[in-house]
DNA sequence: CGTATGGTTGACCCCGCTCAATTGGTGTGG
DNA sequence: CCACACCAATTGAGCGGGGTCAACCATACG
């Protein structure tokens, strides 16, 4: 029920005037440090960032036809997006991990085309979306970075359109899983899903029973240890076999 | 076998030094002269076009791992994307009407992921993506023009991505198809299928069977006149209940 | 404890795929 | 102009992956 836009706790963080501190995963930051730019940059940088946070799992970060004005970059905890239909049956767009960034789809039509929830305790910086607008005019770093964002959800998009059987989309979601946890320094192997069985059927448009069934097949074959929400990847190498057609050369 | 970049006939357009002619549906010119943009500007955007074709059916405008440097506009004609599995299965991505712009899942990764293909006799313009950029950081409304235009791709490419059935689908297809033809002056009510049934079933993750069924079905119960590929949309009230699932609001 | 919620398992069935045969439109050569 | 070939599209028959429905189980929590 709790809007971001209104939760109390999120405030700009002070400028300490010395050291600005950003995430380490800052998908932002990167940008523009990696091109030298000078404090002045990253103190704009740093002022358009609100921190947002932390959040219980159930608080919607954003809602369906609530108006535009921010992205938010995952800082932790994980955050599903969804829309539900007419019949009230809910569709599961995505999920995203710390570092990873939520509301682009937004840009055009002005409003949220979907609902973000957050799955367990999530903490988001907000970015006001005109100001970083203006600030990646100044800033071709910054701007190639947002293009880049933008693109690449494209093509994410369009791995799930493809059609596949069960067991290979269920293989690609473990694997993209994993190896966005190893790229925050996580195991690859070892993990916990913070997602339930229904949302991971609704993101895979599969019937949560499916889920369950493929879990089974794909633990009495040795490729997973499930244990309720804890996943240890066994076979990787099969599992990549199973995903290959889904997952292509990414 | 032509690419795009090869093929002789492109060549940026002369400036005349007086009028500036640009499509009448040209997605960028359009951002700057509703922002009464001096001449300078239009003059700088007009510089980095270069119109390329017409070229025949078959052509491919870009291939899979194609360096990316360029995003096109359909001026003429029907652009399709597709890549190709493993087993040489063919998956389409998206078809590209007059006024719509392919290659932005490519600025991500900076290759191509997929192939382009005119579907039948094509022209488009090419923006160098670089210089694009590079204007776009002078021109508010450009850049905002090209974030709009990505991000309005990402919600397309979840709109396929939900699970529903083959009618549906292929309702919102054709009533996708008849708005974007209107958009475009021609008759929402009567068109022609650019596209094979084997392209449309691809892309909507059907049998082509199961496409020319369909096709039959919505005949039989009066909701289209399909002759060969020619479409007549009859009952347009109903097609829009069948897609409504599919389309949502939009 | 009892209850609620999420997950698992089984039985059955249907939508859409596969395979195969046929039709029809279009182009080509005699 | 017809005969033939070729390819796209249509139609039918049969089947299977995964959905639906229902029962049951397990962990969490009051």
């Amino acid at each position: 029920m709790n809007s971001m836009r209104l939760n109390p706790s999120a405030q700009p963080i002070a400028d300490d005037g010395d050291a600005l501190h950003f995430c380490s995963t800052c998908a932002f930051s990167a940008a523009c440090l990696a091109e030298g730019y000078d404090k002045s940059a990253l103190v704009e940088l740093h002022c358009l960032v609100e921190h947002v946070g932390p959040v219980t799992a159930g608080t919607h970060l954003f809602r369906e036809g609530d108006p535009f004005n921010a992205i938010a970059a995952v800082r932790a905890g994980t955050v599903k997006t969804y829309v539900t239909d007419a019949q009230g049956r809910e569709q599961v767009h995505g999920f995203f991990l710390p570092g990873e960034v939520i509301g682009l789809s937004a840009i055009h039509g002005g409003r949220y085309p979907c609902n973000a929830i957050a799955l367990d305790t999530v903490t988001v910086c907000r970015f006001s979306f005109p100001m970083l607008s203006l600030l990646a005019a100044k800033m071709p770093g910054l701007q190639r970075q947002l293009f880049s964002l933008l693109s690449q959800d494209i093509g994410k998009a369009s791995l799930l359109a493809g059609d596949f059987n069960a067991d290979e989309r269920m293989a690609a979601f473990l694997l993209s899983l994993s190896k966005r946890y190893a790229m925050r320094g996580f195991s690859p192997k070892r993990f916990a899903l913070t997602m339930s069985r229904a949302d991971i059927a609704s993101y895979l448009r599969l019937a949560s029973e499916t889920v369950s069934r493929v879990f089974r097949r794909f633990t009495d074959e040795g490729l997973l240890k499930v244990d309720r929400r804890e996943i240890e990847i066994l076979d990787r190498d099969r599992l990549e076999a199973l995903a290959r057609s889904v997952l292509r050369d990414q």
